[in-house]
This record gives C-alpha cells, structure tokens and sequence, in this order.
DNA sequence: TGTACATCAGTGAACGCGCGTTCACTGATGTAC
DNA sequence: TGTACATCAGTGAACGCGCGTTCACTGATGTAC
C-alpha cells in the first residue's frame, strides 16, 4: 500500500504510469517531463530524485514494455507446446494483443526513437522477446524439408513485419485511415495464408 | 529559373523542401516552422504568407508525398502490365523504393499524426494510391478459383502492412535494431510466400 | 521609354508560453541511544 | 518510550531557450498611362 503525505510512496512507478498515458495519448514526443510530473502530482524537479531526465524516463517505460512483451511472448510460446504450430500462432497472437493492451509501451518501444542499446539492461529485454518469436519460427520450419527451408530469423522477421504493419496502419485508430478488416482477423489471415505459403498448413484449410 | 534578392521567387516550395528534409531528419515532431524558414534563408513570419501554420505545411509535405507515391505505384502497375502477377510485384517494389527514396514524404504521410481526411485534396491522393494496389491486388486474384478467394482488400491490406512494417522495423535504421537482412530481399521473399500460399505461384519455385 | 502608383512578399521586433533542468531549501521519515 | 539527529524525497523559484504566431512596416516588382 502506498504511502501518503509529503513523500510520495512510490513516486518512480507513478511517473513511469504517468508517462505511459502521456505517449500513448499525446504521441511520443507529445510526450513532457512536466505534464508526467504534474499528473503524479509532483513539482517537475521532483522526477530527477528518480531518473536522470527525460530520455532516462522513457526509456524505463520501453525498458518495462520490452519485460512485459517478452513474458506474454514466453506464455504464449509454452501454452501452444508441445505442437511447433500451435505455440507460433500463440506468439503471433500475443504480439497483437500486446500492442491491444499495452498503447503506451508499445509506443515507447518502437516510436520513441531510443534505441534498443541504450541500456544493457534494454538490450537484453528487447533480445528476449525476439528470441522467443525467433525460437517459434525455427520449431516450425523444422517441418519444412531443409532444403527449401528458410532460415528461422527472415521468418521470424516476415512474422514481424507483419504484424508490425498491422499494428501500426490497423490496430491503432490511425488518424483518418479506416480498417477494411478488424486487426486481429487481418493478421491471422495474413499469416495463415504466408504459412500456407511455406507448406505449414493444410492447403485446404 | 527561381529569381533572387528580396523576393525569394519560390518560397512555397523551397519550405516544403526544407520541412521534409527536417522531418526526414528530426523525426515528424522534432520538426520546427522556425527552422524551416531559417534553412529556407528567411523569416518564420514569411512562412505565414503561404501557409496556415505549422500543420498546413507539413500537411502539404504529406500531400506531395501521396502524388508522388500514387504515381510511383500506378507507373509500376503499367509497367507489369498485362501479366497480374508481374504488375502486382512491381507496386509492391514500388512501395519500398518510394519509403527509400522519399523519407521525409514517407514520414510525413505515416508517421506525422496528419489525418489523411484533413482536407479532400489529402484524402483523394491516398485513395488514389491505395486503389492501384488494391486493383493489383484483385487482378491477381482472379486467378484463385473464386470460392477460396479472398477478398482483394484484405489481400492488398495484408501486402500493405507486410510492406510498412519491413519499412519501419528494418528498412529505416531503427535506432539500435539491425536489419538480419536487407529490406528488399525481405520485402520480396515475404511476398513471394505469401503469394505461394494464394497458390499463385509456383510451389517449387 | 519614363514616371506614378498599387501590389504583395518579405522583415524584424515582440508576445506569451511551456519546456527541461538547476539549486538551495525544507520537512517528513527512520534510526541510535 | 522519548529525544536527537541523519537521511533524503520532496518543494518552489529561477534560468535560458526556442517555439508558433501577430503585427505594423518596408522595399522590390509589375502595371497603367
């Protein structure tokens, strides 16, 4: 339970929150260190108690994100094992789903501009995460004869390009842009069809 | 031939040169009126003389963008014309050498947070744009038998955010997120699987 | 061709604003005895 | 349990800055006669 009065509490993750909000609803860089500040309910000096600046502060929130990203990717990944296809599809889903429920981070992860190397911490979490799609990727083409197989990271990046692109013209209510399809429909039939392409699924399906 | 002294002679254009290469440069909010006036050797007061403001002229940066774009795609088109298969891969080249050659547009038109219904000018140039691919799109899938066939705006949306995402993620330098492949032959291995799973092309190819 | 004048694209100074960041400070919290 | 004191998370005032926008103006251009 957080405490009350002059200190805060636990004003770091309240500022973290607070940040989140402000990309998600303002744009990324929209985003200030003075309208997080305030929305905590803190002077803006009060943020350098616990970051080093403005960058620092969204980098936490990307920081987090890619924790958050890489942990849903995981799950999904487990809950479809032991079958290779059941545990891709999952991991695409959650991809979606993860830019559904967490607007802020996924914004601070891929429209912020900090890069992935800031931290090695970042990197890390970042890794994480590509690791597990990656790792879905290769489990599957193992049923694809080696020789026409691709390597695991250009279907892994196909994947995500994907659903990146679908995320960023779909997903989110792009200004003015009107989705044709409901996102999430859009992806699992675009990766339906490219699964079908490599040999994955039933032709017929 | 642009005149010279007191009176720049091409103003209107030589800001909206200025603005793409800065929003090309300094991301789409990093942009500033003033700076662009300073590069176009004049006054931020000056820029008010041909534009409404800040949003009109990136607005107007967008615009071009989809004029060129729609050009580009429609050239392409044609020029794979009358094979389906043959002018659907060029509009999808196209895309990736228009996001390559025209940054600046190409951020503006997606990533700027300008509505493509600002003004009917903007929402008639995407349209135009959109309509070749979707058009590519449909020709070729004529060539599914019509039961299984999807339809040719879903088929065009998931080749559009295949193309956006391998733009944003890996055709740009993402800052800190290397590329595993190059953007093209991502691009067209991508849609050439994709492409395999409509059964629209060689299985063994 | 030369002059008078209207047009209008630019200037430059000024504005109010919110930004990120710094600094000396203050007052709440937690610990030692 | 009570008191003295160290710690440290917050305040609030101040800074320099660049922003977008406005305004009255000026001087170059182009046209009428």
């Amino acid at each position: 339970m957080p405490k009350q009065g002059y200190h805060h509490g636990n004003l770091r993750q309240a500022l973290i929150d607070a940040a989140l909000e402000l990309i998600e609803v303002r744009g990324p860089t929209g985003f200030t260190l003075s309208e997080a500040a305030k929305q905590a309910g803190v002077t803006p000096a009060a943020v350098y108690r616990h970051f080093e600046g403005r960058e620092d502060l969204i980098a936490e929130a990307a920081l987090q994100g890619y924790v958050i990203f890489a942990d849903l990717m995981d799950a999904a990944y487990n809950s479809g094992q032991p079958s290779a296809l059941k545990a891709f599809e999952a991991t695409s889903r959650a991809y979606l789903a993860f830019a559904r429920a967490n607007p802020g981070h996924y914004i601070a992860m891929f429209e912020s501009g900090i890069s992935v190397n800031r931290t090695p911490d970042l990197a890390a979490a970042a890794n994480r995460a590509n690791n597990v799609l990656e790792q879905a990727a290769g489990d599957l083409s193992q049923h694809i004869p080696a020789e026409k197989r691709p390597p695991a990271s250009m279907f892994s990046a196909h994947i995500w390009a994907l659903s990146h692109g679908v995320v960023e013209l779909f997903a989110r209510n792009s200004p003015g842009r009107a989705s044709p399809f409901p996102a999430d429909e859009l992806l699992e039939s675009g990766i339906g069809i490219y699964l079908r392409g490599l040999g994955l699924v039933d032709p017929d399906g």
